[in-house]
DNA sequence: ACTCTTCTCAGGGTTTTCCACTATAAATTT
DNA sequence: AAATTTATAGTGGAAAACCCTGAGAAGAGT
């Protein structure tokens, strides 16, 4: 059973974002928005499920949403779904992609993704998001590699890293120096030896890798 | 100082609901919906700030996003904010007050509150939605008290931004003075003046400023 | 006109950081 | 047992950062 128009369903548990991703939605040409509720349970009920193509989900729980999808496609089959989470991790993508959506892409995609992936999915194909592809990647990988990446952190001492947290929390060489009873000089050399391990100039350097690693 | 129409900026950390939200309070007549991004951080970027009245901030993490808003309020004192938030516990939801914020309500508040809410805070006044409400009855007898933004300072101009910028990229003195063909006496009175409008220290505050602000 | 802010620059100072090189005891690894 | 790494500490010096003060010009706002 082909349609000219592809009919549309959006489910978003906020009424407000509801109402304005339904508006955006309406706005495509390629598709037509038949209806919009705020929760997955609610869909079997709706008095137009049989003219829907499409069934766009906003879920914040990917994996759970991933099997309530399951059990409503062994019932109405026909139905697409496009999926839009949070970003997944390396186990869940693979019980989203079991679960037989058509599309699957983060919250934080860039509208273009948006586009591609609705259109994707109301022409029948299928579409996941870069994250996704990403993580599902990495999934299937670590079958085949063990081994663990060596992190930054390793590189440097226990004592390193109490320095480097202690600069990026604006302390003086005097200051820290005081704080762990060892002399300045000490302290400077600590410093020094972190600027040629993590290859950097000065603390303002040491700081944006302290962010950066969460030491901070 | 009133202006006939109220200018809001939105805040949703997701492209496809910013410019759908966007769209929806663009289409509301009480506002003007003057710019939106991704994050808070990016704000106090944007070039229209010195415009805008209200920020409209969608947010999964109500206590970081409050102690955000808090930050921000003590140098541009003149926003006023409304918090759409998950559902809050008990503590949370004095953190929250206490930010500041103008109007906080539910995601899954309803189209009406929405409006009551959004037309409160244009209008000066403070709404805080039911189930803050509530959670705040629960939560305890004591009064909570809305911190007050103690600076009449305003935001950070474009080239102390650009001087922020530049500190936090291991540049010295000597060589941001190079780059921007300016004194080097000029740029560590921009410095020091960053110091005191962001009340941190020295170097190392101004980067993890800057690398909260996403201007690095 | 007057105020406020920003951007610019300077003198003259103190403190901190950064560099190069050396060095020793302790712990760890090989 | 020997070699390596870690943590400690030093001398001495150059560079940069930081502090305090003052001040003129340009521009925006009241």
């Amino acid at each position: 059973m082909e349609h000219s128009t592809t009919h549309a369903c959006l489910v978003h548990p906020h009424p407000l974002e509801c109402e304005a991703v339904a508006e955006w939605l309406r706005r495509r040409s390629y598709i037509e928005l038949v209806g919009k509720c705020n929760s997955l349970d609610q869909i079997i009920q709706l008095p137009y499920l049989k003219e829907v193509d499409i069934v766009v989900v906003f879920a914040h729980h990917a994996e759970k949403t991933a099997d309530q999808i399951l059990k409503i496609r062994k019932l109405y089959s026909r139905l697409k779904f496009l999926l839009l989470a949070p970003s997944p991790c390396a186990e869940s993508v693979r019980e989203v992609i079991r679960s037989g959506v058509s599309g699957y892409i983060v919250f934080e995609a860039e509208l273009d993704e948006w586009e591609r992936a609705i259109r994707a999915v109301s022409e029948g194909k299928v579409y996941y998001g870069q994250e996704v592809m990403l993580k599902l990647a990495e999934s299937s990988l670590e079958t085949f590699i063990q081994e663990p990446a060596p992190t930054t952190r390793d590189f440097l001492s226990k004592r390193e890293v109490e320095i480097l947290r202690l600069v990026a929390s604006e302390y003086s060489t005097n200051r820290i120096a005081n704080e762990l009873c060892i002399s300045d000089k000490t302290v400077e050399t600590h410093r020094r030896n972190l600027f040629h391990k993590l290859g950097v100039k000065n603390s303002v350097g040491l700081t944006k890798v302290a962010v950066r690693m969460g030491v901070v």
